[in-house]
DNA sequence: TATCATCCCGCGCTCAAGGT
DNA sequence: ACCTTGAGCGCGGGATGATA
């Protein structure tokens, strides 16, 4: 029997023991996350200094990376995203803020017909307006269906929607993703926890968590795993998503519960202490052609810890997001 | 049972960026 | 140069679990 077939027929305690023997028998992480988060913590006020000196422009969006967010005091890198996809870099050094396109043009030009290149000009010139102008009047799509960029755009709108702070228009309330000094971040792991391959440990090439979040309010908001797919079908249903939120949010327990887990908390936005007893959620977001409910707010213990499960469900037509439906 | 702490959200203000 | 739009942020309210 395939790796695979066996894989779907565990059960979640299975998954959750695995992927805790996984990070307990490869050590190595606790150093590097330790000093993750130490260079975040250095650097969060220089990061929300620097920016502060601009705007974002939808439908272009930053992100920043652990390493960039490490090198932050020296320069400030920012990646620009369309449709989650990187068409841009953003620079602000010393106060001067400027956007390179010398990585991207080749693929700006064949996905989006965007011949507009930036060679590290100033934020406000002309070509930088420009540039936000193009992609800000174009049609909202690509020249190819790539499949792995299509599961970026899905990920861009739900970050988009999830980012909003009035709940007038906002499909579901009570998320907030957990950014960077206000800029979008993919939190790492050190596990690979792809569907298709056995859960492996991969060091510093391992997956990022989808979208991580905080849902709920007051004492009752906790750490949520989003994991997304732009398909749901029978090859990737909804339950092999929900395994992969599941395992990555052992992670994020295993990280809370070792000696940097104080800093990490505080990263994801909260200011008190790590409860004694942590709620994680994991949670699948996907269209919905196979919408399973079945395991609707089902809890795993993790030592004295637990996960709790949950779906978001909606309609994609390649340009947004409609008919939402969650249990969250 | 009452109080406390801690989050998201509503409101209103400031200011960046674009249009004219 | 002025006006419009909306991003970003601080403050306070309300909801909620923890604690005693």
């Amino acid at each position: 029997m395939p790796a695979k077939e066996i894989r779907h027929m565990m059960n979640i305690d299975v998954i959750i023991n695995e992927a805790q023997k996984l990070l307990s028998e490869n050590s190595e992480w606790l150093e590097r996350y330790n000093g993750y988060a130490e260079n975040l913590l250095a650097n969060l006020d220089v990061i929300k200094l620097n920016r502060s000196k601009f705007n974002e422009f939808p439908p272009l969006y930053f992100y920043i990376s652990t390493s960039n967010a490490k090198n932050a005091k020296l320069k400030l890198l920012l990646d620009v995203r369309y449709r989650g996809q990187s068409v841009a870099t953003l620079k602000v050094n010393k106060d001067i803020v400027t956007i390179s396109t010398k990585k991207q043009d080749d693929k700006n030009l064949r996905y989006f017909n965007c011949n507009i290149q930036l060679n590290d000009i100033a934020w406000q010139e002309t070509g930088a307006s420009e540039f936000r102008k193009f992609f800000k009047n174009r049609t909202y799509s690509r020249n190819d269906n790539n499949k792995k960029n299509e599961e970026h755009n899905v990920e861009n709108l739900l970050l988009s929607e999830f980012s909003k702070r009035n709940s007038k228009n906002k499909q579901i309330t009570g998320i907030q993703p957990i950014k960077i000094s206000g800029v979008r971040f993919g939190m790492p792991t050190p596990i690979s926890a792809s569907d298709h391959k056995e859960l492996t440990y991969a060091k510093h090439s391992g997956g990022g968590i989808d979208i991580f979040s905080r849902t709920g309010k007051g004492h009752a908001t906790y750490l949520t795993v989003i994991e997304v797919k732009d398909e749901n079908n029978s090859k990737e249903p909804p339950k092999d998503a929900l395994k992969q939120g599941i395992q990555y949010a052992v992670f994020i327990r295993e990280l809370l519960r070792s000696n940097c887990g104080k800093d990490w908390y505080k990263i994801f936005g909260f200011t008190g202490g790590i409860p004694k007893h942590l709620t994680i959620r994991a949670v699948c977001a996907m269209p919905d052609d196979n919408p399973d409910k079945s395991f609707e707010k089902q809890t795993y213990l993790i030592g004295d810890d637990k996960v709790e499960c949950h779906y978001i469900y909606f309609k994609y037509d390649g340009k947004q997001l409609t008919d939402f439906q969650t249990s969250l």
